[in-house]
DNA sequence: CTGTTGTTCAACCATAAGGTTGAGTATCAG
DNA sequence: CTGATACTCAACCTTATGGTTGAACAACAG
């Protein structure tokens, strides 16, 4: 199993900030502005517009101008990476925790 | 849907880093020793074992003596936890993915 | 004991990341 | 036009991150 360079470096990287998985719940309940991203934050508007800007490379997120508002909306592709990247341990981590189960009912059964 | 504060954040940070990738897929092989890991990775073996200590801090990786070698293998419950917030969002995204899916049919038909 | 191997630790350095503020640009409201 | 709103950008600061080197230590080999 050999890592091959990809875009999960910026995946990876956006998901790694509590505040913009905050966003992305956001998001999750329907588009939003950037203002009204940043009102739950505890954080500056410019600094807020920052993270919506590494979410935006990473492609996790998309803006829309709308009059005068930047109105973000969540693009579910990069998750379906994340996804993907994981599958590739599902396999063995089921068998890990399957040994794992079996090693306790051992146990039990002494 | 709000993100409650949890142990992701080590979790994605630790995954945030090819380096510590190619050491998590190089450990889905099996077990290695810190100077195992350190060979493919063009970088110090000081700065190897940097990495693995924050894979250990993240519990993605236990390390277990053995001699003087630290033997280091997968652990992958955090891998799961990182499933299940991505699940969080599956619903959503596949039903984007099917909107979309359904927008370009409907162009292929014009 | 001596030397080599495997690893950690401390100190250090360069760059990136996360945040701020203040100025500047569109857009709408009156 | 004037002023408020929604944002972006540039500059700056602080701390974290990713890497190095060199010294130290523990374990095995001879």
């Amino acid at each position: 199993m050999v890592e091959q360079q990809s875009s999960l470096d910026p995946i990876f990287k956006a998901l790694a900030d509590p505040a913009r998985r905050t966003i992305l719940a956001q998001l999750s309940d329907g588009p939003a502005s950037i203002g009204d991203l940043a009102a739950p934050l505890d954080m500056s508007f410019a600094g807020t517009s920052k993270h919506v800007g590494i979410l935006v490379s990473a492609q996790l997120v998309q803006k829309e101008k709308v009059g005068r508002r930047q109105v973000c909306s969540l693009n579910p592709k990069p998750l379906a990476e994340i996804r993907d990247w994981l599958d590739r341990y599902a396999v063995f981590w089921t068998a890990r925790l399957d040994e794992l189960e079996a090693a306790v009912s051992r146990y039990d059964d002494e």
